[in-house]
DNA sequence: ATTAATATGGGGAAAAACACCCTTTTTGGG
DNA sequence: CCCAAAAAGGGTGTTTTTCCCCATATTAAT
């Protein structure tokens, strides 16, 4: 079996240069280089630098997230298999992360010995998915999943990111060029729709599901 | 030169285990264990396991965090040298877990050499600091920066806890068995000492700060 | 073409939040 | 014990939020 090559990107140098380490240590698998973020790795792969067998990807990271990342790889070089590694745990991050065409999805507190053989997997099977994945995935086929801010229209996106500023509603609806009844409804609905009693339920929503970044 | 050896606690095994890879490839450093929180290693430590010449410590942990975890090592073995290895930034922070006792600061962006670096630093010369933190902390000895959460009251740390909750004021009065008049005051007070406009930016401010875990 | 859904806007009222100025009670030194 | 400061509680407003009801215009679908 030949050696296969690996590419990590990940934000915080200190660890993508640990899991180097590790991944190094493993038979069979080689670390080529380390990105910081995708823009750099989409940067490195159009000049030409070395097409890895795999790209380890964290999802939050500076200018390019693991997501857009991935989009990009499954569209311009199909070959290069990504597997996910974050410690993001929130269902519909990891529906994004995998309809953007991860392989496989590691939460960052596996086990090095599951990290290689999702390794393995990937290279031999073409993917790899712990239990706990799999467990979200056939979550997310309810349907009571359906409140998640998948279908959140843009409008109501942008209106509960101001909903977490100190602005009023009436102030709100200026930036948003509404009137302040049309406001009235978008909060309504939300309330409604997400199961809230108040705009401090909004804000905490907001914050979880990634729609407002601290 | 002997070899010394290092314990790390962080909650992500993955992460744990390769930064214990890096460790270990460096001359002179040998893991001994790894913990995944702080009372994990405080019942080792009890149990008469090895006392390790140093501890990464992560700051971000379940039950036992990082800042408790230095401070009873402090107290209890002042000579195991702590350094605490983190993703946050945040001021007070970076200066609870330094008047905790940690020997180092280091952020999980460092190159893997500066790790090494700060490990023979802290044998050699009992400390380390990067300039990144000795920056914040002189930036902590102007005045301006009395409006962070360490002059926050015990209460006052209790009550803005409820103000990110979908409770109302007098909810909240009830449950700290405090007139609505008092929570009232609270308010106020911290309206003009975080220089926020309303409840949403309380909220905002106490998660940013941690004093709100999401 | 008709229906249904969606986005938009409105009136009015009750509840909650906010502002400002005040008094009483508790508490911690000296 | 006494004083000063801090904590707790109060009165009285205004503003904002929340919650009902409803109307109209536009768009999508059958």
């Amino acid at each position: 079996m030949e050696t296969h090559s690996v590419v990590i990107v990940e934000d915080h140098l200190l660890l993508s240069q640990a899991i180097s380490s590790l991944v190094n240590s493993f038979n069979h698998f080689n670390v080529s280089y380390l990105c910081s973020n995708g823009q750099e790795l989409i940067n490195k792969l159009k000049a030409n630098a070395k097409k890895p067998d795999i790209v380890l990807m964290d999802i939050n990271m500076p200018i390019m997230n693991g997501i857009e990342t991935t989009l990009f790889l499954k569209n311009n070089y199909p070959n290069i298999k990504v597997i996910a590694l974050s410690v993001e745990e929130s269902e519909d991050i990891i529906i994004k992360m995998l309809k953007a065409g991860a392989k496989g999805y590691l939460l960052k507190d596996v086990e090095k010995d599951i990290l290689e053989t999702a390794l393995f997997d990937v290279i031999n099977k073409g993917f790899y998915h712990t239990q706990n994945v799999t467990n979200i995935l056939i979550n997310s086929l309810n349907p009571e999943y359906k409140n998640n801010q998948n279908n959140l229209k843009e409008r109501e996106i942008e209106f509960i990111k101001h909903v977490c500023t100190e602005l009023t509603y009436k102030e709100i609806a200026e930036k948003m060029f509404l009137s302040p009844k049309t406001i009235d409804g978008y909060r309504d609905s939300l309330f409604y729709k997400l199961q809230v009693k108040n705009r401090i339920g909004l804000v905490i929503y907001a914050i979880k599901n990634k729609i407002y970044n601290i």
